[in-house]
RNA sequence: GGAGAGGUUCCCGAGCGGCCAAAGGGGGCAGACUGUAAAUCUGUUGGCGAAGCCUUCGGUGGUUCGAUCCCACCCCUCUCCA
């Protein structure tokens, strides 16, 4: 069954359905970032109701706890959490990149050590395949390695092959099911191993493809330049993701070359952490010019946060660690993201995307975004 | 009235002759965060400046080459006893 229905085209720029065993999912999508089987903050109806869905899981942590197989005998995630929407699970390759200290990569799979309890896992790419089905994730992701940067050629060249090969024994090792298994492109910040991964990746049997071990600490730029050497070569009838990605910029340049799905921690932490997104760019409530700042976080938004709160109290909320400003932070930045990515969708559909890409980036980037204080304290 | 303890930079609190513009918290200010070990982390927090200089550890005197640190007196807190 395919995953992915494209109904419209501008330039490189697509829009469509992704097709999930927990609906359609209007693409490209924005997936918030569950590692526990919940966006932190959020409560799954808040989510629906901001118009998520589908959420992204991570089966490494939720191997650890609770335990895969407790959740499968619990109905799986789904069940468990009492989440209808789309979700995708990554495998724990984001792990072996931010937990390196307590993993060792061997040929079969990973060592870790439970940033937990110190207890010792052995990964390997069938096991994480069948971690992910019990889960019951919508979109189940290969394990794979993502290489920091900077790495050598060899390093990174070695990491591709591995990543190969267990890419190959993770397609063998799944099951039968209406679970999609996305591969995942890797390739470090060399063209020549972005060229081979693809060749490789791409040659299996995937419902769908991921290019992965971006925004380790490169440079914007060479991200870019990545995403560049692949993506052409990528099948257009088959799904395409870029992982962990990213700001609202990242976005639209993500779009603009064709990707279809993104997922990012940052509307969630960037929340928790007192930055909050406006379509005339970043504020840091936390910052003393909103101490009597009457005004909403955005003057145009519509979302719960915005209609009802100031930013002077919202600031307040954060200074005095309050937990509600996590949940109202992380409402309005999610509504950003869902509503960005509902204009970009309309955008792509109506064929004006690339006025729609340019006037965002002129406003966000351009306009000074506490014009208001002036005006709310004057 | 008697006996103790103490007054340190925005706050709490170390320091008890030079390495002290003064540890460590807190608070303040700013920044970071990209498949979440994140309710996290980093920087900064007397003044002016490049080195450096100036003012600062209750007050006033003193000892000393040199005092936040030692001595004398004074002011003010707190505890106990009358």
């Amino acid at each position: 069954m395919k995953a992915i229905e494209i109904d419209h085209n501008e330039g490189r720029a697509r829009s469509g359905r992704l097709l999930t065993g927990h609906g359609e999912v209007d693409t490209p999508v924005f997936m918030p970032v569950g590692t526990q089987g919940v966006v932190k903050a959020m409560s799954h109806r808040q989510l629906t109701e901001l118009g998520v869905k589908m959420i992204l899981a991570n089966a490494y942590h939720l191997y650890l706890r609770p335990g895969d197989e407790m959740i499968k005998r619990m109905g799986g995630l789904h069940k468990f959490a009492g989440w209808d929407g789309g979700l995708l699970t990554d495998s724990g390759g984001y792990q072996i990149f931010s937990l390196g200290v307590l993993r060792e990569i061997k040929e079969d799979g990973v060592l870790f050590q439970s940033h937990i309890d110190g207890s010792r896992h052995f990964l390997t790419p069938e096991k994480m395949v069948r971690v992910q089905e019990n889960i019951g994730a919508d979109v189940a992701m290969c394990l794979d390695e993502c290489a920091p940067y900077p790495s050598t050629f060899e390093y990174t060249r070695d990491s591709v092959e591995l990543t190969t090969r267990w890419a190959k024994r993770c397609l063998e090792a799944k099951t039968d099911g209406p679970q999609k298994l996305f591969g995942i492109i890797q390739g470090g910040f060399y063209p020549e191993l972005r060229i081979r991964s693809a060749h490789d990746i791409l040659a299996l049997d995937f419902d769908g493809f991921a290019i992965g071990g971006l925004s380790v600490g490169e440079p914007k730029s060479l991200m870019w330049d990545m995403v560049d050497t692949v993506i052409d070569l990528m099948p257009a009838d088959k799904p395409r993701y870029m992982m962990g990605i990213g700001l609202p910029e990242d976005l639209l340049e993500g779009v603009k070359r064709g990707i279809d799905m993104f997922d990012c921690i940052i509307p969630t932490r960037f929340a928790r952490n007192g930055s909050l997104f406006t379509w005339d760019g970043r504020i840091n409530i936390k910052n003393a010019r909103f101490t009597e700042d009457k005004g909403p976080i955005d003057e145009g938004c519509s979302c719960p946060t915005c209609r009802t709160y100031s930013r002077a109290y919202l600031r307040h909320l954060v200074v005095s660690h309050e937990l509600t400003s996590f949940y109202l932070n992380t409402v309005h930045n999610v509504h950003f993201y869902m509503e960005l990515m509902r204009k970009v969708r309309d955008a792509v559909k109506n064929g004006t995307f690339g006025s729609f890409y340019h006037d965002f980036k002129s406003r966000y980037e351009g306009g000074e975004s506490d014009d208001r204080c002036s005006v709310c304290n004057g």
